[in-house]
Order: structure tokens, then C-alpha cells, then sequence
DNA sequence: TAAATTTGTAACATATTTTATTACAGTATG
DNA sequence: CATACTGTAATAAAATATGTTACAAATTTA
């Protein structure tokens, strides 16, 4: 669920980067990313599951960095919120009788195995903090 | 249109590359695939528009490569099937008076802009004969 | 300790995108 | 001229993504 999930989380980790000590609320990231709050807090969920955040409810309440910006990366932030890239497969399963059919989703498995290596590879040398300073 | 669009092209061409000389039918085609025929020759007009291959119609018409395997890119099918790979981006438009809201889109075009570099470089190197002698 | 504010989460509603179907005109073959 | 194709538009259905409402539980602060 959650298309824009690496895009939203990544919105969010940036302004939690901006404002290390203090504990924003949902609202105010809604605000800044113009998305349902509800929204915000399943992605803020996600993140805690991963111990990248920590929320404190209640009044005053929200949600701040668990670690330095500098030691969180965008490939951390990929592997959270998404499978893998890929470039799509056809939606039904194809025909097994056919040598190509039979085939062709472990093919194309393949290829997308080695341009995840390299995604990751790129996502991995960038932090937090850098993609945070480019603001 | 068609989110299977590139595995669907690249599913096309490698029958087609298979054989080289017959006009294999829509139907045909799309009975490997498990698709609708309706679909497969909407890929098939996207094919023709890119000049990659060429279609007969009537009683024994169907559709063949213009060009040789060994001439033809996953690049090129890329090209023609998707936009660009990205890691998606929030729905609605960020808040423009939040320093990160005003520039997110931008700063992560830059990033999703790099890892289409890598990925049309690696697609590059690949031949749809290549991938079709992997059958 | 009561009011206010915030998270957490479920249930449901809406919107968007993707895939499938139907229909039929046009074209070539035999 | 019957048959078997392509081409394409219009529409329907299914799948996915996003949005909303509602409310219990937690914490602060007055």
C-alpha cells in the first residue's frame, strides 16, 4: 500500500533530519507533504518497525530520529518501503506450454535482479544527511 | 496504459525473434502471454510506431521483426515502454512554503534521474537475441 | 484529575490505474 | 465471397492507491 511509500518516507525522514531533538507531530508532516495524517502515521509505523524512529502519543507527542542522519541511507529507506524495482510482469500467468511462456517471468527475474544490485549499490552511498543538505 | 508494458513488449519480441520470418497472429501471441489479443496488438501498434516491426493484415496477416535480433536493445524496448523507473513520488502537490516541501520533487528527480542512467546503461548491453538465446 | 492533544489502528469510501471485453470496420487470401 | 486477420474505439471490470472518519489509548499540563 502506498505507492509514493519511498517518496513519502523519505519526505518524512527529511524534516525529522531537520529537527533532531524535537518530536514532530503527524499533523505538521502532513502539512509539509499535503497527505492524510493517517497516512503519515502508517509510514511512521513502518519506520518504528524498523527502528528508525520513536513516537511518544500524547499531548506534545510525535515522532523524532532514533540515530544520526548519517547513519541511516537511502537504500535503508528502500528497503523499508519497497520490494524491489522492477519493470513490470504481465499480470497472468503465461503459458507453460509455450517455451517462451514457460519462461519468460524467471527471464525477466533475472534481469531485474542485477538492476536492483545496482540500485542498491547507488541508494547505499547515499545518507540521510546528504540527501538532506541538498535543502 | 498496460503497467506490464515492457515485460509484454519484451514477451512479443522474443516470440517474433523466434521466428523471424512468419507473421505470427495476435492471437497467437497473446495465447503465450495469457492476454487479451486486443492488448497484444496495442503493444504491437506501439512496436510499429518505433518502427520495430511491421504487420500484414488480412486472412494469414499477423506481425514480424523489421530487424534482426541482434539489432534490437532492451534499451530500446525500455524506451519504448516505459516513462523512466522511479521510486514514485507523494500524490499530491508538497507544501511550497516548507523548504522541504518546496524541493522534494526536485531532489529526488535527481536521484531516480541517476539510477535511470545506470539502469538504460546496463539495458544497453543487452540484445533482444541475447536475451531470446537465454530460451 | 480533567481538558487538551496526540498516536495507533480499524473500517470504510473514493479515486485512479490497469486490464479485459465487446464490437465492428477495413483488408488480404484463397 | 467466405474466412481470418488487423486496427481501434468504447465500455466494463478488477486491482491498487489514497483519503476519511471514528475512536480508544496515552501523555501533558493547567
Amino acid at each position: 500500500m502506498i505507492s509514493g511509500k519511498f517518496a513519502i518516507t523519505t519526505h518524512i525522514l527529511t524534516l525529522l533530519s531537520k529537527f533532531p531533538n524535537d518530536y514532530l507531530s503527524s499533523e505538521y508532516i502532513a502539512g509539509s507533504i499535503n497527505l492524510n495524517p493517517v497516512l503519515v502515521r502508517k509510514e511512521i509505523s513502518n519506520l518504528k518497525k524498523n527502528h528508525i524512529v520513536e513516537s511518544k502519543e500524547g499531548k506534545n507527542g510525535g515522532t523524532r530520529l532514533l540515530k544520526p542522519a548519517s547513519e541511516i541511507t537511502l537504500h535503508d529507506i528502500f528497503k523499508m518501503t519497497f520490494d524491489t524495482v522492477s519493470l513490470g510482469y504481465a499480470k497472468n500467468q503465461p503459458n507453460p506450454d509455450c517455451p517462451v511462456g514457460k519462461r519468460i517471468n524467471e527471464n525477466l527475474d533475472f534481469l531485474y535482479l542485477d538492476i536492483n544490485e545496482k540500485i542498491n549499490a547507488q541508494l547505499s552511498t547515499i545518507t540521510l544527511e546528504d540527501f538532506s543538505n541538498q535543502f
